[in-house]
This record gives C-alpha cells, structure tokens and sequence, in this order.
DNA sequence: GTGAAAGCGCTAACAG
DNA sequence: CTGTTAGCGCTTTCAC
C-alpha cells in the first residue's frame, strides 16, 4: 500500500495526496475530501521512512542512557516522551550500561537513523564519541549534569551544587562523625561529583568524612542495605551517613529499622533524588529531589523547536524529612 | 557523506562499499582494506534510513507500553534492549498511558516506520489496534499476559493463575478475613485480571474477600500507604491483605510499621512482582516475582530469529517472605 | 490548486 | 570479485 495507490484511488496526483497528509501547501476542500476518503478505505499508512528520506529533517530522537534500571533515566524518557508525542517525534533508546565505549558504539548506530536529536546522560563522553557527534549535525542534548562545558544544549542542574548543599545541610544539622555510601563512582560520574563536592563541602568547614563505603556495581536498595551495615561494623560511632541515591539510602534506612537503630537520633541518612517512596516509608525520607521528569520535558521542549545552544538549569529542592 | 563519496574515494563501486559495510557477498581483502579505510578517513556513518528503504525489512522493533512509571515496562525494555542491540536491532517506544484509545493512535505511528515487529503490553487492544496491526503485515510481540488470544507471538505469563497462586498460598497459611487494596483496574487489566481469579479462588474455598479498597490512578507506594489506611479505618479485623503489586504493597507494609500493625501476626501482607526492594526491607515482602527482564529478553530473541507464531510461558515464582 | 518529474541514499539483482 | 542500474516510497521543486 503506497501513495501511488492512494492517488490513483482519490483520482489525483501523489504529490496532492502528500500535501493533503501532512496538511501542508495547498488544496481544495473538496481534494481533501477525496483524499481521506480513499486513505480511510484502503487503511493506507504512510512510510515515514521514504517521507524522512525524502525531505530533510528526521522526527527521531535518540536517547543514549546508562540504565534502565535506575529509575532516574526512566523518568526522563518519561517527561521527554510525552512532549515528543504530541510533536509527531518517535524516540528511540539504547542503553550503555554505563560503559562510556558502548556509549561512543551505540552514539554510533543512533546516528545511522540521521536522528533530529541525540539525548546522551551526563556530560562526559570519550573523545571519539564528541569528535562523531560534532560532526554529526544533529542536535545533542546534554542531560542531568551541568558540571562541565555542553556540545549543544545542557538539561540539568549541578550534581556538584546537590553534593555541597548536602553537606552544608547535614552540617548545619549538627552532624559530625559524617560517613558515606555509595556506588560504583567511575562509571556512575555524576555521583561522583556529588561526592566530591560533598567532600570538599566538608573539608572546607574542617570537617572530614570518618569512613567511606563504596560497592562495587549498581546502585540498588540492598546495596545501600549492606553499604551501611558494612560501614558501621567498621566504625561505629557515626553520627550520619550520606548515601550515594535515595535507593542506596532506603536500603540504609532499612538496616537501621531492622537493627533498631534510631533515626536519626542515634544515626542520620540523608539521600539523593526524591523518589516518591521516600516519602511514604515511615519515618519521610531527607534528600535532595531532582527535576528528573522536568529534564525530559524541557529537553524534548527545546528539540521541537529548535532552540539555539544553551544550558537550562532546573535546579533542585533540599527535602528536610525526618531522617536527617 | 554518502556511500557514493566513499565509493569515489576508494575507487570502487557504490555496490562494493556497500557489501564491504554490511560484511555481505564476496569481495577481496584488498578492496576491504581500501573501502574500510576510505570510510574511517571520511567518518562516514551509513544512513540506515536510506538503507532500510531499499531492502526489504527493517530493523527497527516498536515498543507501545502503558507506562515508564511502573518499573515493569522499563525492565521488560532492559531485557530486550540488550538482546536487540546485540543484533543490530533498533528499540523505539511510546507510551499508552494505560489507555486503549492512545495505545491504537500510538501503534498507528508506529506502524509507520515499518518496524520489524510491535511490543505491546498484554492481550487487551481496540478492535482497530488488532485491525490495523494484523493488516500492517509485521510481527506482533504481546507481552506479560498469557490469558487471552495471542494475535502471533505473546510472552509472559498467566496473571489469572497468578491471582489463583496468591489467594491458595493465603489461604494455606491460615488466612481467613482477607482484604484487597488496588489501583485503577479498568486501566491495568492484568492487575484486574490477578484480582478477580484471586476472588474467584477465594469464593471456591468457601471464603469472601472481606473488604476492598481501589484508589483512583496509577499503582504507587503512597497509594498503597493511604490505601491500607483507609481499608483498616473502615474493617478493623482483618488478618491479610493482598495488594495489586509490590509498590502498593510496600506502602501498607510502611503504614503498618508506622502504626505498630504488628507483622503478619496482627496482619499479612502479600504483593505482586518480586521487586528486589520487597528482600532489603527489614521483613522480606511476601510476593510473586515475575519475569520481567526475561520477558524482554524472549521477546526480543524471537524476532531476531523471526520465529514462527507461539505463546511463551517463562511462569512466575511464589517468594515466601515474612509478611505472609 | 494540482500534477509531473527529479531525487533522498541505499540495496539488490544482474551482467561482466 | 566487481560495477551498473533500477528501484524502495516519499517530498519537493517547478510548471501549468
């Protein structure tokens, strides 16, 4: 089923029945009817492979996330998803696992569909992978981390102002004995930033993290779970422990309800993200709530029309639970 | 930079160059040497819009699925993801929102990049979905729900044998004043459908669910919290409650902690989908976990090999946790 | 307001 | 083993 057909059923020229569908150019009420008459009755899908081969500009968008499991990136394929519909736009995913390499591989295959759009996480990339974006043509939009210079367009906000005020909060909370868990921080950048800062936050009020506990892998409630466990056996007298995200830190949470340790009294935790469920256990959760959906949108936003260069910076809110 | 300028460049045909790249039909080393280099010295990027069209199939696969929200979507994604871009496969996604109407309008834009093959959650489409996906010609993959009419291939599991498994497994602990605490069930028909064989295997057993409690919207852990609350507020005496899925499950599990419902003596609690959360909490949620990344992982490693049509048990496992 | 014709960049016969 | 050629189904001038 092609246009051709269409065309020859309406009885008139392909090229009508192409401005006809797209709505675009001119035509006559009556050519119209016609039109959509035979589109109904032959149940004729256009291909939007030929259309966008034809014309110039694809509608794909291609995102390039490092995981599908941490709810973050979900989230803005979420908000970003939505806008991109109503737009006529189809996204596309592949998922990098965190690999900066598979990053610079599947950037690759993206480009192959000539894309409107490439949404990658984070703003570090292999020099390969920025060299072949650059010379792509294509728009690239940023996400999630504004701590670094942008290709194209930056979605975000700072994973370093997150670390810092973190630390400011759980200072002025009277928190000193401070520990941390967290996850893999090579491959998860923006954590490590967070941590750095949060870090640096610290020094700079003469303060030092006691003790430090990092898991090899994902980040993920029973991680966070085992962090804090392994944490206080090797130092007990802590007073709070930052967690690398809110999932590290329910699991935090968790332990210390299992071994009847008080928060925070006896124990503060205080998180990253803002997850809903954070504010549905017991006791609400203390951490730092992301515009994660809001990325996606405004990005998506941006795309369709064709904004110039930028960086947006959405900011993020300090959430004072009742852990910490 | 087309497949011509590199034909030019290596002094070769276009035809060559394009047997080089796709590692298909007969060609020297030699001439492999010289197009490889041609195309590494011209960064050049197939375009696999051009490509798509002139072969036969393409290599896009079209995923419509009601929700990013709920993390079973993003881990059936993550399993065929991985499984698609091992294979040079392209995932594209849109999201239905729980809504037939848009699920059909969703589709029909898929349907227009003549993707290898449509995911769609479940067996319960418009009568113009089925319509339109039969007459598209391409495969059609539903997926999570075994109780219905497979269009061609379906993945997953039977959620009404689900719903039986949860009520027997209740009621052989000694549950007899059983409650349910839902989310919109018109929109999520496999929760509908858990839930009414679970009633159904109740009735068999000569017991009545006691009471019910549905809240508008979609499944989270908040509504799962208030939910509980409000099933309690109004039937002070019940000794289990099954929830729709483990979010909902999680938040009467949070509600009971914070109230010092004690835990199953006082009352059980009993979930649906085997989050890894549901083994971090300090009681293990009792639940059923089901296949999600592997339901990806099937479906996708079906179309790669273009099975012939057929319906794919992967089953379920009951998780006998400490709430239940 | 409408149709004819020339591509978009690639693949797939088909010769050689 | 390699080059030539004819499309894939649509959009886009450009006449009419």
């Amino acid at each position: 089923m092609t246009l051709a057909e269409v065309a020859e059923a309406a009885g008139v020229g392909e090229s009508t029945v192409s401005r006809v569908l797209r709505n675009h150019g001119s035509f006559s009420g009556k050519t119209r009817e016609r039109v959509m008459a035979a589109v109904e009755r032959l149940g004729y899908v256009p291909n939007r492979i030929a259309g966008t081969l034809a014309s110039t500009g694809s509608r794909l968008v291609a995102f390039v996330i490092p995981s599908l499991s941490n709810i973050v990136f979900p989230d803005v394929l979420r908000g970003a998803s939505a806008v991109l519909e109503e737009n006529r736009y189809q996204a596309v995913f592949s998922v990098t696992d965190y690999d900066p390499g598979k990053e610079e591989a599947l950037a690759a295959a993206m480009l192959a569909w000539r894309p409107a759009a490439v949404m990658l996480a984070g703003c570090e990339h292999t020099e390969g992978t920025v060299k072949m974006l650059r010379a792509s043509g294509c728009r690239i939009v940023e996400l999630l981390d504004l701590d670094g210079d942008a290709l194209d367009i930056a979605v975000g906000f700072s994973n370093r102002a997150a670390g810092r005020e973190s630390a400011a909060f759980l200072l002025k909370q009277g928190y000193r004995r401070i520990g941390y868990v967290g996850h893999d921080l090579n491959r998860d950048t923006r954590a490590g930033k967070r941590f750095s800062s949060f870090c640096e936050t610290l020094d700079a009020h003469d303060t030092q993290l006691v003790a430090r506990e990092i898991l090899a892998g994902a980040s993920s409630v029973e991680n966070g779970r085992l962090g804090l466990e392994r944490l206080l056996a090797r130092t007990a007298d802590l007073d709070a422990v930052y967690f690398s995200n809110d999932d590290m830190a329910l699991g935090g949470y968790f332990h210390c309800l299992a071994e009847g340790i008080a928060i925070p009294s006896k124990l503060a935790i205080f998180g990253y993200n803002g997850l809903d469920i954070g504010r549905a256990t017991p006791q609400p959760l203390s951490t730092i709530r992301t515009p994660r959906v809001a990325t996606g949108q405004i990005a998506a936003q941006l795309i369709v029309a064709n904004a110039p260069p930028q960086a947006v910076d959405l900011g993020f809110e300090l959430i004072e639970g009742a852990t910490a």
